[in-house]
DNA sequence: CCGCAATCTGAGGACGAGCTGAAGGCGAGT
DNA sequence: ACTCGCCTTCAGCTCGTCCTCAGATTGCGG
């Protein structure tokens, strides 16, 4: 995954929120090397700004087009109708206007992904399969009924499955808080073993003092 | 609908707009199984990269033209002026040249199928049936009435079928707004309902927080 | 076995999403 | 100009969901 953006700051911000969410992020300040990027990282997605020095971000998108199968994200000035319908109409796959929130941006790229096919949108964890797209659980080949909340938080731990979350990703991930009480991911933990371990082992692991894992044992 | 193309990240971005129009598509890397796939999914249309492994794009018309009615369209090399001839001449209904933007390809696709009359028009879910084109939706064969705006509602629904929707994205689609009162849409849905629901189980699902989806349930 | 901290979980209130009946406005057809 | 149908807005209501809080429980170091 590849970030140009010129401003430091968010440049910086928006690769950290996305390596936290698992992904590879190379951050570029503007796109001059663009061509050798994508021949040597074969990106899956590039976050694209709208203004950059040099060569702007249309001119990118037509560049990545050309050359590469990768999904483009666009950022775009707050009001800028007609830049978001000229990067959507140049074959951008979304754009997100600025000033952003992280989550949504992070939420953004993981949708465009998943439409491209590069994601699998259905999960399976043991006999646990979740359809981020349908919004749909199963266990055991029977529909689990999930609240939205429910339900973004077993995505983002289906999409990390095997790998331990700390409660502050978590609320990152899920609320888009920095810092939050951590009992409010308790309380959603609680509710979603409740619903998808009535009929079956545990699937949800509490790893004291770290955080939570998805993981079906053998 | 079946996409052949050895480029995998082109081909799922073809394949994953495509079905964002509410297409059913199906995705070869190769023309092995042409004869096969013709038989067994009777596609309407076939997008047809020319440069492929094993046989060509040309080889694979012919036989397409000889044991299908299908439309074909053609993606061929940048400036394939050669190719592009030879393309039609040779039968194909449209060509695209790469690199393209895929609502172009989309839009193509989708004239070609009207111009052959064999637009996939009706989406069947249930015992409810969806015509687009002709405007018509059923219900256990039964013909209901709907207004223009609940048609256009139902058929973006019924195009996205088993997904979910967010009210967002419906008025993007539906309506053309950015953003707008998500009650707009609720009040629609709420008469769309009333309609098709009058004489069987529901259809429109409503996922608390998320959208709604278009769904039969077993 | 004890004590502390981390985690779990049941309960309740506040909030807001969603549903729907009603009414006003607008355009097409007569 | 009038009528009719449709689209949109509005307001009231219902009910699900979320978050907070507090007591119970568990795991770990000593």
């Amino acid at each position: 995954m590849l970030v140009i953006e010129d401003a430091e700051a968010i440049g910086a911000a928006v690769s950290s929120a996305l390596r936290e969410s698992g992904y590879d992020v190379q951050h570029r300040l503007d796109g001059r090397q663009l061509e050798a990027d994508l021949g040597r990282f074969r990106p899956d997605l590039v976050v694209l700004d709208v203004m950059l020095p040099g060569r702007d971000g249309f001119q990118l998108l037509e560049v990545i087009r050309r050359s590469s199968g990768a999904g483009v994200v666009m950022l775009t000035a707050r009001d800028g109708v007609p830049d978001r319908l000229r990067g959507l109409s140049g074959g951008a796959d979304d754009y997100v206007g600025k000033p952003f929130v992280l989550a949504e941006l992070v939420a953004r790229v993981s949708a465009v992904l998943r439409r491209l096919g590069r994601t699998p949108s259905t999960v399976q964890v043991g006999d646990l399969v979740v359809d981020a797209d349908a919004g749909v659980v199963m266990r055991a080949d029977q529909a689990i009924e999930l609240t939205a909340t429910e339900l973004r938080l077993l995505v983002y731990l289906a999409a990390q499955r095997g790998r331990v979350v700390s409660k502050t990703q978590i609320l990152t991930a899920v609320w888009g808080y920095e810092d939050y009480d951590p009992n409010l991911v308790e309380v959603h933990i609680s509710a979603v073993r409740r619903k998808i371990e009535e009929h079956g082992p545990r699937l949800v692991h509490t790893v004291r003092g770290l955080g939570y894992v998805l993981r079906a044992d053998e």
